[in-house]
DNA sequence: TTCGGTGCAAATACTTTGCACCCTT
DNA sequence: AAGGGTGCAAAGTATTTGCACCGAA
């Protein structure tokens, strides 16, 4: 899914919700659709240079995550971060890795989690519909140089 | 590991540590250990029927965190939630399964994402020290009579 | 024109910090 | 007795809500 096909699909599912192609939509969909990890509240608010009011950035974030246009992860920091969904045809995902030294985040591509599961006796029946993997420990840069 | 067991390499911990055993700690750790998943701050105030102060309890899990005596995870609901460690000696741990439709929160046992990433490319060097892994989807009861 | 969206101010939720007193060691 | 631990009050972050105005459809 190229960056335009993305960001095609992010207006269409805001036509399809009935909800208005405003410019702090677009701008807040543009900006996490460009960025190499997941952003805050916070992040967006500074990207942003204060054009959009924070209180909107958070709206905004939760109609999104609503309609499943972005997912919401929290890396053990305190707060939420966010990244554009994979997309409806879309089975590919990615995890992360964070840095427990200096806090990066970095994407980790080829996710093995669904065939595992496959060979796996879920309990209870659990109905199992998407998962979240993070993986911790320590970056290249923070290997050589430890903060 | 049973559960004296457990208790018993708490308190060696603390005393190691050089941290007083105080009563307040006593009870948190047995309240968890006995829990069967993981618990707020709130829980926990609420179970002790406000004998201990909340600050304390804050205070306290951020110690035993440190120690690595209790895990910190985040489940979606905006707070942390904790459990007891798996332990030094023990390779065993467990993941959960988060019902998106009640909230209910079960554990999952047989992880099997350490054997996986052996047979994985992790990017950019990264080396992996724990990981993270939650399921999302429905519960039985929920799949039944959904909420 | 209509009604959803935005900004501002204020409120809420969770968690941390400062300080005096308490109690384990 | 000494110094870490606790409780209380207050502060600090992250996020949400109420309400009047604004602007996309």
């Amino acid at each position: 899914m190229t960056k335009d096909e993305r960001l095609q699909w992010f207006e269409a599912t805001l036509e399809q919700a009935g909800m208005r192609r405003t410019l702090p939509r677009r701008i807040l969909l543009r900006l996490l659709a460009a960025s190499e990890r997941p952003l805050s509240a916070q992040d967006i608010y500074e990207q942003t240079e204060s054009d959009i009011n924070l209180v909107t950035i958070y709206r905004t974030l939760n109609e999104l995550t609503r309609l499943e246009l972005l997912i919401r992860t929290e890396f053990g920091e305190g707060f939420y971060r966010y990244e554009p969904a994979p997309g409806p045809s879309d089975t590919d995902h990615h995890h992360h890795l964070v840095c427990d030294s200096c806090g990066s985040i970095a994407d980790f591509e080829g996710c093995m989690v669904d065939a595992m599961l496959t060979q796996t006796t879920i309990p209870h029946n659990f109905q199992v519909a998407s998962h979240t993997l993070t993986l911790h420990g320590t970056c290249e840069r923070c290997q050589t140089s430890p903060k």
